[in-house]
DNA sequence: GATGAATGAGGTTTCATTCAT
DNA sequence: AATGAATGAAACCTCATTCAT
């Protein structure tokens, strides 16, 4: 029945195992109604090993989130400063990207798990302001403005903008998590068309162009 | 010592007492965390009195999310259709209404707690999604449609393009309930100049208009 | 089968009713080994009913200790002070009146209790050592001090000749409860025989007079 | 690495250095507030070893208990059977003996330890009397007698007189012990001293000698 | 009707013990 | 023989719910 894995690999592979296992259960129930039996039954191990590598269940949660969010910024920053063209261009790709890393996998939802638990575990909530929303934001933020300063952009307001670009995809996410099956928009609007759409409406607004001069 | 309210006015108060402490505390620390004794603290009255109107914590939330729900679609969708101007200006007027009933006062907050506790009462969820989501989402895309079909707008994806347009204020929202503290923006950001922004970007794009012919 | 006994009656006695279920427990099993579950059994409650009036395991114990400690010394004292005779008959008096009230009752184990685990309630250590033994040894140093400058005792050392006047009784009182079942000691030696014996060896020694002059 | 000891001599070493370690712990924090552990690591080995030397916590708490007890008494009443000269000067030394082999070291400790868990371990608590506590106290009473009978002591009743000869040593153990760091008595009464005051008082009494006939 | 004392199921966490390596 | 990862029984404590007053 048990097939031979030797004991060091699996006890390297535990912690990955347990905060795979807690965040898909509190992704799920939320963190307050998942028990810790749960999450270590979840992982394949009995309740008292989960204690072996977590003090607490607090503690198991904070870990799961950091190491979550391991999204490097920093690296797309690079990317950004190095590039030359059209900032549209640039940020249609960032945001596809983004989308592709955050949008399906354990980031994303740990988004939704960081919004609902934040007040609970305040530390938490402002290393993640710090390091991954302000971060997000700058970046955007900055490519706007070099749009702005080339020409490329008009003269919009910048926070507003950055807040325009980035909230439908992050609410995306957190609607599907919540609503997905009751509300199945993703069916006919699957995440890709989602993002040519917003792109487009964003760069080249709904009204229809004016006509003449 | 108690400051004199007939007894009777202050019984038929009491189911509407006992459901905004819930809201409040729900909203402040979650379903699970909020203690049934604290609701009825806040309310004013003692532990047992809470179960003489709502025969549990989880029928307590259901009636609080119900209750706070009837934001009436209807009332909008009639005053829709008997709009004659140009969309835009319609959308303008009704984003601003729906962010001054929702976005400040309760239903707002009960967006969020919807959202986080879905997974935990799925028919409650459903109700949400057929009363609340899919009416909005349908007055919305109505809307464009007309605004398309007369030119006033171009031919965009309907469905996407309401995303774009609730997204935005949905999640500031949450993002306020849940960062508020340790992410200021509001302050650089106020609500009506993120829909004055928002409006005006979505109508008329982010880029510069061409130049040229 | 229950007795209407009135249930604001019965809450008042609770607290006192805990402590001694507590206190019964403790010295026959250990506070660490007496669970909580037990202790509110033996007082005829349910486990949660404990925490009502206790907040933790902990604070009962304190508690349990601190309500059983209330032997004023200072009376005592006062009872002491006034006494015009030999010390010697006054030292009787109060080492039988002592054991009347502390040996054979409650405030006796605790005293065993308290030494057990002085270690692990340290600032309750403090309280004890604080409160009651050097009080206790102050008064008997004070009497035999009084003793000696009156002429009526030897020159002895004060402390030590204190300590030989209390730790025997003390160290019966420990052995009875530890050992009383292995070592029946007291059927053949009986509390108020030994004390006589005590004393009248602490007093007169026990060396065979010298013979001459 | 680690320094060069032989294996084997490592490993014929270890029941003693578990014991010990057990001791030391039991004494510091109780039988039951000590993890086995703990016992391990301070034994130097790891956790599972300490079930290769003893079945259970149990077992290796009354091995502990029962190594640490072989103070042999047979070897004292040896020595006094040959003693010839005035029993005050045997009782003299043999406390100061038991004081030294005892006071200090280990065996005092077990004594208290012993006291705490008796209730716990009966068949142990049995063993610790009869071994123990009776040996010794008839080695004492069989002086006290011999004394009495030469005529050197006053017929004083055996049983009290040796419970106030053992007592206040033992007491002064558990006092230090329990209460060492807050009432710091053997700063000022060293156990040397209160062994001469002791012995002194008990011999000659509190009283002052009669002065006239 | 209102209260809050009482309950006990259920959750988190600890730790003696086992056993694969 | 030694290790320490894993187990799960058992302890502490919480809190939704009941019910006597």
């Amino acid at each position: 029945m048990t097939t031979t894995v030797p004991r060091q690999r699996r006890k390297d592979a535990r912690p990955q195992e347990l905060l795979d296992a807690a965040l898909a259960l509190f992704v799920e129930k939320g963190f307050a109604a998942t028990r810790s039996e749960e999450i270590a039954t979840r992982a394949g191990v009995a309740k008292g090993t989960l204690y072996r590598y977590y003090p607490s269940k607090d503690e198991l949660f904070k870990a799961m989130v950091r190491e979550n969010l391991s999204i490097h910024i920093a690296e797309s920053a690079a990317q950004a400063a190095q590039y030359a063209g059209p900032i549209a261009g640039l940020l249609n790709e960032m945001m596809r990207a983004w989308w592709a890393k955050v949008g399906d996998g354990n980031a994303g939802v740990v988004c939704k798990i960081m919004m609902i638990e934040a007040r609970h575990f305040p530390e938490l909530a402002r290393f993640y302001v710090d390091e991954v929303i302000q971060p997000s934001k700058a970046l955007i933020g900055g490519l706007i403005e070099r749009g702005i300063r080339s020409g490329e952009f008009r003269a919009v307001p910048v926070e507003a903008t950055v807040h325009l670009l980035i909230a439908p995809m992050l609410h995306l996410l957190l609607h599907e998590h919540s609503f997905g099956e009751h509300d199945v928009c993703h069916q006919t609007m699957g995440a890709a068309e989602l993002l040519d759409a917003q792109l487009s409406l964003l760069l080249h607004g709904l009204l229809a162009e004016p006509q003449g001069t």
